[in-house]
DNA sequence: TCTCTATCTAGGAATGATTCCTACATAGCA
DNA sequence: TGCTATGTAGGAATCATTCCTAGATAGAGA
């Protein structure tokens, strides 16, 4: 979602964020993707119109971002860390292929508990739920990889 | 559960995986806990028996092991990679606190699906569902800090 | 509008989990 | 039992993230 330096101004201020140049760009590529980016492509992005800015703004960023609830941090198994600037209640579906994570809203998903007996007294909060599999595009290259590799020969 | 060098055996090499004394004490103690504990922890607990072993065997080990799906990483957020000798179907309780993992068994956990609508082409192989809250210690623990800190003045 | 200070930023160094490299050892097939 | 593909130890390398610090600046208050 496309959002003007206004709109973020409000939203930042309203969590009791600082308003500076590099946070709003930041926040600004964030918002308007739903690729989930790492911080890294995030740098990349922002340094287009801000070449100056450190990658350590950029984590220092996120960081004050995620704690007002602005931002979250979203984890593909092991691999590093990519953020999410829908930060409504979903969850996803990760491409064991090409590593891409899509959106998933679904209500019934918001809902899941754990029984009294496995919960051990636990206070849950929340909850995550990540789906594994391959997207349309890499199941197709799955089946093209042996016609090509036959062509190999 | 605690196992046999013979069941290990036995185990191993029903999934084509060599029988080493350093293989075989890392499964063991990834088998005999509950507690999902990262390499460097196995590396620790093996090293009381096997004093010469490397980390570099222990991460190369278990890294056959989950391809032999003997193991599997199991990921808290962002922290160090955590390991999981039971390989069956099951998902995970998170405490915000402590970092601990407890397992859930839950049958219906199991079987969630995403509709077609929002399964984007995507074939699904599995899921993963993470409970995030508060463990029963660390529910005490934050009762009791307000009365601590009260003290302190 | 001006001032003051807590907070930010840039840049570079440090950290630490994980991976890479390599020479020697060994599991297990035949 | 011998042979060879594979495993092991140990040290170096990688690289995402965090730490540190000196100069800049947002924005609360006067
Ligand atoms: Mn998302
Ligand atoms: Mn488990
Ligand atoms: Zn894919
Ligand atoms: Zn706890």
């Amino acid at each position: 979602m496309r959002l003007n330096s206004q709109d973020i101004h409000t939203r930042f201020r309203r969590h009791a964020v600082r308003v500076t140049r590099q946070r709003a760009a930041i926040y600004q590529a964030l918002a308007e993707t739903t690729s989930h980016p790492t911080a890294n492509e995030l740098y990349q992005t922002v340094k287009r119109q801000h070449p100056m800015i450190s990658r350590n703004t950029v984590y220092y960023t996120l960081g004050v971002l995620r704690q007002a609830g602005l931002v979250q941090e979203v984890n593909v198994g092991h691999e590093v860390a990519r953020f999410d600037g829908n930060v409504t209640v979903h969850h996803h579906l990760i491409c064991l292929g090409c590593s891409q994570i899509v959106d998933v809203m679904d209500e019934a998903l918001n809902q899941l508990a754990v029984s009294d007996g496995q919960a051990r007294g636990f206070r849950i909060l929340g909850h995550r739920v990540e789906f594994h599999g391959y997207c349309a595009g890499c199941q197709r290259a799955k089946l093209d990889a042996p016609q090509r590799s036959r062509q190999e020969h």
